[in-house]
DNA sequence: GTCTATACTCAGATAGAC
DNA sequence: GTCTATCTGAGTATAGAC
């Protein structure tokens, strides 16, 4: 049928865009990338790009999205440490998509932000398999015992985050380094 | 001398300036927050706030210097851990100033920025001071001695960024108690 | 030295034609 | 589904008043 082509392509055509944005975003940063250049890097105007998308915000939303969809596909199946860790060092080849992430979270703590809810919701999925992961990592020995698994996901997801908010302004740290030997350190006396 | 008094008022000018700033950025957000409407709740035009200060960028990265110079005079002579826990503290009561530190921190990561020099001038500056104080401390047994200051200083700068993140979407986090626990974590078996 | 008025450029977004 | 045209508001450079 008719509609089925219109819509493979509209679906096409969003990933084209994102890949397009995505790339302005690395090249230029998110402030210099505009709507315009974006829709130029991926053959539309910049009206029929707010088509796809409702408005910038959103459309880098749905960048991050994509990001977390591919790295849950990816690591179906693989511990969680091994998830974390191979996300952070994955991370450090793809700078525009970690600046592209900590500009969003900023602008994110306001709750009429576009991205706000994304964020929440982010974190809450997260929540529950790390909280099993931890839980079972303690039962194992792996992480010491007289520490919550509520604190030990919050400060795991805290320290990644603060560490590539310092690697970005200083690519010669090694995030996943630093997060092992934390690992190390949360294993039991 | 008249240079005298001109100056003096031109210092005045610019701390109401930065009042003004932090209160409009505090109550609408940094995207919101017009140069223009910070220049109205100081009283004066929006060429006239650039006079003092060369853009919004600018302004914005004098508000943080400012609070930098306000935390390192309260604390003289304070302990390390203790100066570390009650900046934390502190911070869980003036949102504006976190949320800008971060929407800022994001943007320094483009080596342009005007904000990118002050944080790796400023992440310099604490260096000094932490590593001696974090050597002291595993001198006299509160932090084990089998992981590097360099690396403890990382990790704790990392920790308390990354739980602001997490902060500035959700207020219940309790940051201080969190980094407590960590300090916990890191004494010798 | 301090500050205003004006104006320029560019941004994101919308309306409506095709 | 995509465009052109246009709106509104942003940052800021300039010229010059006081």
């Amino acid at each position: 049928m008719a509609r089925r082509g219109a819509y493979a392509k509209g679906v096409a055509k969003r990933e084209e865009i994102l890949e397009a944005a995505l790339g302005v975003v690395a090249d230029r940063g998110y402030g210099k990338a505009s709507v315009r250049e974006i829709a130029d890097a991926a053959g539309l105007s910049a009206a029929g790009l707010l088509h796809y998308f409702g408005s910038k915000e959103e459309l880098f939303v749905a960048i991050l999205a994509a990001r977390d969809a591919r790295d849950t596909r990816e690591h179906e199946g693989q511990s969680f440490t091994e998830t974390f860790l191979d996300v952070v060092r994955h991370n450090a080849a793809v700078p525009g998509l970690v600046r592209l992430y900590a500009r969003l979270a900023a602008d994110a703590a306001d709750p009429e932000h576009p991205a706000h809810d994304f964020f929440l919701a982010r974190t809450a999925a997260l929540e529950g398999p790390a909280r099993e992961a931890v839980v079972a990592a303690q039962e194992a020995g792996d992480i010491r015992a007289d520490v919550s698994p509520e604190w030990v996901m919050r400060v795991l997801h805290a320290t990644a985050d603060g560490l590539q908010s310092a690697w970005m302004l200083d690519h010669s740290i090694d995030m996943a380094a630093d997060l092992e030997e934390l690992l190390r350190v949360l294993r039991p006396a």
